[in-house]
DNA sequence: ATAATAACGAGA
DNA sequence: CTCGTTATTATC
C-alpha cells in the first residue's frame, strides 16, 4: 500500500477478479480500495487462501508490468528494516515513477509481448463471471511474515535468509546454465597489477560471489576495472549493478563498459536522465534486455536478471547517501543486496572508509592491494609542507598563500611543459573547536562529542549530550586553549594566476566542472570532487588549505581530507615520470602520513579501531530523532529500545526542533531498529501530529 | 476518511 | 438488561 502511514507496513490480501487474473502478477502495480479511497499498491504475491474474513477486490492493475521483481521487493524489504523505514518509502525509491508512453513504445518487434502475459490459466476466465477464488497478496509487507502457502514458480530459490552460504541451493543455483567459463578471460590485465586481483574476476567468470574491498593505485583507470569485473561476471551469464558517485564517474564508466562489453550490453541509470529517459533504462533492465547497469545513487536498486555482481565506487563519497526517507546508504544497500542475491561485491576507491574496513574485520570481504613495491613505482613523490606563518604575513608577496615548496613545485612543473593542479576546499564548513597548541579536535570529556562554541561569549559545549566544558585540557599536550577552525580560500585562483603569468588557468568547481585537461603547461583550480582529468598526468598535485578539511566538526573529517588528497593525488603522473604532490599539512597527522605512503588500508584500520574506543559508527549502531521537543520525548518514550541503548542529547537543531541519538552494539542493530520503527507506527496509528524525522546510521552525527 | 467495535450510561 | 450514544481502532 502506498501510503506513508508507517502503522500499514504490512501485507494486505484481496480477492482477483477473473477479469484480471492474467494481468495480476507478482510485481504488477495495483490500485485497491481501502478504507474507503482507492490507493496505490503494489501486488507482491499471489496465494491461494487467505486467513481474512472479508475480502475486496482488486480495483484495477495499472499496468500488466511487473516493475517490481521479486528480487528487489526481498531488498527493499530488508532495506526498510534496516533503516527502520517503510516499505513504502523504499519503493518509492527503487521503481522510479511510471511512463505509460515509454512502456507503450516499440514493445520490440516479434516477441508479442512474452514478458508480460504469463501462462497462468489460459481462457479459464471466462468460466465463472467473477470468481472469488484468487487471493493476491498486496502492499506493504514483509515477505518473511507472509508464509507463502506454496512457493510460487517465480520464486527465487534459497530465500532462506540465513547469513552466509545458505544451505543446499547455494553454489549450484548461482552457476548459469548457459556458456560455463569463456575461451579466454576478459582482459584481466589491470588487475595483475593486484596479487588476489585475477583470482576475484576468475570466481566473478566462475559464477561465484566474491566479496572485496578494492584499493586502487594512483593513476589507476578504474573505471576499466570495473568494466573488467563487470564483464567476467557478464561471461558467466549473469547480470550487474554498479554505482558511482556523481554523473562525471559515470560518463567515464559508461565510456569503459562501452568499450569493453561492446553496444547495448548496459544501460546508465540516473535522476539527471528526467522521467521518460529513466524509466525506458529501467524498463530495458527489467525486461532483460541487458544484462548490466551502470548509474548513480538512483542505480543502487536496479532490477537486472541473475545478479552477480554489485559494485560501488568511492563509497566514502557523501553522495552515496540518499536524501530521502529512510535515508538508506548506496553501500549499505548494495552489500544486503549481495548478501540477499548471493552476488558478489566489489568495494573500491583510491580511499578506504572505516566501513569498507570493517566489511576486512569480519571476514565478509577479501582485500584486494597492491603490494608495496608496486605502490612505489606508481605513486607520485608526495612531500608535506607546512603553513610557514612567516610567508603568509608577508603582504607584498603574490604568493602569499603557496608555502615555497608547493611555489617550487608547481614552477617546475611548468617548465616541464606539465599541468598543475590545485585543490582548493570549498568554503562553508562549520567552524568547530581545536586545541590551540597542536590542533587536536577537541571533544566531550563525558561523550567524545565535538566540542563547539554556542555563542561568542560562552564557553564551550558538547554538540552531542550538550554538557558545558568549562575548563577543557587536550588529551594530546595538555593545552588549554581552544581555536576556532578557520575557513576561506576562493582568492587562490586569482592569487596563483599573479603568481604564474602567462600560464593559463582553468577552474573546475560546483558551477562548471571539466572532464579533461590537455597535457601542457596549465593551471587548473578546483574544488574537491571536481578534479578534471589530465592528459598524460599532471606534473604537479598542490592540496592547499588542509586546514579547513581537517578541523571540520565532523567525525570523518581526517578520512574525507584523506579521500579527497588521494582522488586528486590519483590524477599526477608517477613519481619516474616527474608526478608530484605536495599536501600543505602537518606531516605528522595520520591522515598526511596515510597520503604519503599511499596507504589507504592503514588509515582506515586506525580509523576503525579509534571508533571502536570512542563508541562510533561503524564499530556502533546509531540512530538520530529530530523534531520538536514533545514529540521526540514522545517517541523515545514509546521505544522499547534493547537494554543497552545508549539516548545522548537532547541538542539543539534548527527551529524548535531537537535531536537525540541513541546508540547500541552492532549485534543490537536490528533491534533497535525493530523499536524505533514500531514506536513510530504506533505513533502514527494514534495520529501524533508532529512529526519526527528517524535516521538510522545519519551521516553528519552532530 | 469511515466503518466496525468497544465502552459507557440511562431508562425499562 | 437493552438500547442509543460516544470514544477507539482498524482499514483486506
Amino acid at each position: 500500500m502506498d501510503v506513508g502511514l508507517a502503522h500499514l507496513d504490512r501485507l494486505f490480501d484481496y480477492l482477483v477478479p477473473a477479469a484480471l487474473d492474467e494481468q495480476a502478477v507478482p510485481g504488477t502495480r495495483v490500485k485497491v480500495r481501502f478504507a474507503g479511497q482507492l490507493v496505490d499498491g503494489w501486488l507482491l504475491e499471489r496465494v491461494d487462501s487467505s486467513d481474512h474474513p472479508r475480502l475486496a477486490y482488486l480495483e484495477k492493475v495499472v499496468s500488466p508490468e511487473p516493475v517490481l521483481s521479486p528480487e528487489v521487493a526481498r531488498l527493499a524489504r530488508a532495506v526498510a528494516d534496516r533503516y527502520a523505514g517503510s516499505l513504502a518509502d523504499v519503493l518509492r525509491l527503487a521503481v522510479p515513477p511510471r511512463h505509460a508512453r515509454v512502456e507503450k513504445e516499440d514493445r520490440r518487434e516479434g516477441a508479442a509481448g512474452p514478458a508480460t502475459t504469463l501462462p497462468a490459466g489460459p481462457e479459464t476466465e471466462a468460466a465463472p463471471a467473477v470468481t472469488p477464488v484468487p487471493a493476491a497478496r498486496e502492499p506493504e509487507a514483509a515477505p518473511a511474515v507472509t508464509p507463502a502457502s506454496a512457493p510460487p514458480a517465480s520464486a527465487l530459490p534459497g530465500s532462506g535468509e540465513s547469513a552466509t552460504g545458505g544451505p543446499a541451493p547455494a553454489v549450484s543455483t548461482t552457476v548459469p546454465p548457459g556458456q560455463r567459463r569463456p575461451p579466454t578471460e576478459p582482459g584481466h590485465g589491470g588487475w595483475r597489477d593486484y596479487p588476489t586481483g585475477p583470482a576475484y574476476l576468475r570466481a566473478l567468470a566462475d559464477g561465484r560471489a566474491p566479496r572485496a574491498v578494492w584499493s586502487a593505485l594512483a593513476g589507476e583507470d578504474w573505471a576499466t576495472r570495473y568494466a573488467e569485473a563487470v564483464a567476467a561476471t557478464v561471461a558467466s551469464g549473469r547480470g550487474a549493478v554498479v554505482v558511482v558517485a556523481d554523473n562525471r564517474d559515470l560518463d567515464r564508466l559508461d565510456a569503459a563498459v562501452g568499450a569493453v562489453l561492446g553496444p547495448g550490453r548496459h544501460v546508465c541509470l540516473s535522476a539527471a536522465l528526467g522521467p521518460a529517459r529513466r524509466y525506458r533504462a529501467f524498463l530495458a533492465a527489467r525486461r532483460g534486455d541487458v544484462p548490466v547497469v551502470i548509474g548513480t545513487r538512483a542505480a543502487m536498486f536496479a532490477p537486472v536478471e541473475r545478479l552477480g555482481l554489485v559494485a560501488i565506487w568511492d563509497d566514502g563519497d557523501d553522495l552515496h547517501a540518499e536524501p530521502r526517507a529512510p535515508y538508506p546508504h548506496t553501500r549499505e544497500v548494495l552489500l544486503t543486496r549481495a548478501q540477499l542475491a548471493e552476488a558478489g561485491a566489489l568495494v573500491g576507491g583510491f580511499a578506504r572508509t572505516a566501513e569498507a574496513q570493517l566489511l576486512l574485520d569480519t571476514g565478509w570481504a577479501r582485500e584486494v592491494v597492491a603490494d608495496r613495491a608496486t605502490v612505489r613505482t606508481r605513486t607520485p613523490a608526495i612531500a608535506p609542507t607546512g603553513d610557514d606563518p612567516q610567508l603568509a604575513r608577508d603582504p607584498g608577496a603574490a604568493t602569499a598563500r603557496l608555502p615555497s615548496l608547493a611555489w617550487t613545485a608547481a614552477r617546475d612543473a611548468l617548465r616541464a611543459d606539465l599541468p598543475v593542479l590545485v585543490q582548493v576546499p570549498r568554503r562553508g564548513y562549520l567552524p568547530s573547536l581545536s586545541c590551540a597548541q597542536c590542533r587536536t579536535p577537541a571533544r566531550c570529556p563525558h561523550c567524545a562529542g565535538p566540542l563547539a562554541l554556542p555563542s561568542a561569549t560562552a564557553p564551550p559545549a558538547c554538540r552531542w549530550c550538550g554538557r558545558v566544558t568549562a575548563a577543557y585540557a587536550c588529551p594530546e599536550c595538555g593545552g588549554r586553549r581552544l581555536r576556532a577552525a578557520v575557513t576561506g580560500a576562493r582568492r587562490t585562483a586569482e592569487e596563483l594566476g599573479r603568481a604564474f603569468p602567462g600560464v593559463p588557468v582553468r577552474t573546475s568547481g560546483r558551477d562548471e566542472v571539466l572532464a579533461g585537461v590537455p597535457g601542457g603547461a596549465g593551471l587548473v583550480i578546483a574544488t574537491p570532487g571536481a578534479e578534471p582529468l589530465a592528459e598524460g598526468g599532471y606534473g604537479t598535485v598542490l592540496l592547499l588549505d588542509s586546514w579547513a578539511l581537517l578541523t571540520r566538526a565532523d567525525l570523518r573529517a581526517g578520512e574525507e581530507a584523506l579521500r579527497r588528497w588521494l582522488t586528486a593525488a590519483a590524477l599526477a603522473r608517477p613519481a619516474g615520470a616527474g608526478g608530484r604532490v605536495v599536501v600543505v599539512a602537518d606531516g605528522a597527522l595520520a591522515p598526511v602520513q596515510a597520503l604519503l605512503r599511499w596507504d589507504a588500508g592503514w588509515f582506515a584500520a586506525r580509523e576503525l579501531a579509534e571508533r571502536r574506543e570512542l563508541g562510533f559508527p561503524p564499530a556502533v549502531r546509531m540512530a538520530s530523532v529530530t523534531g520538536l521537543p514533545a514529540a521526540v520525548a514522545d517517541l523515545l518514550d514509546e521505544a522499547r529500545l534493547p537494554d543497552d541503548a545508549e539516548v545522548l542529547g537532547p541538542v539543539p537543531a534548527d527551529g524548535e526542533r531537537e535531536r537525540m541519538l541513541v546508540r547500541v552494539p552492532r549485534a543490537r542493530a536490528a533491534a533497535l531498529a525493530g523499536a524505533l520503527h514500531a514506536a513510530v507506527g504506533a505513533r502514527s496509528a494514534r495520529k501524533a501530529a508532529d512529526p519526527v524525522r528517524l535516521q538510522v546510521d545519519p551521516l553528519d552525527l552532530f
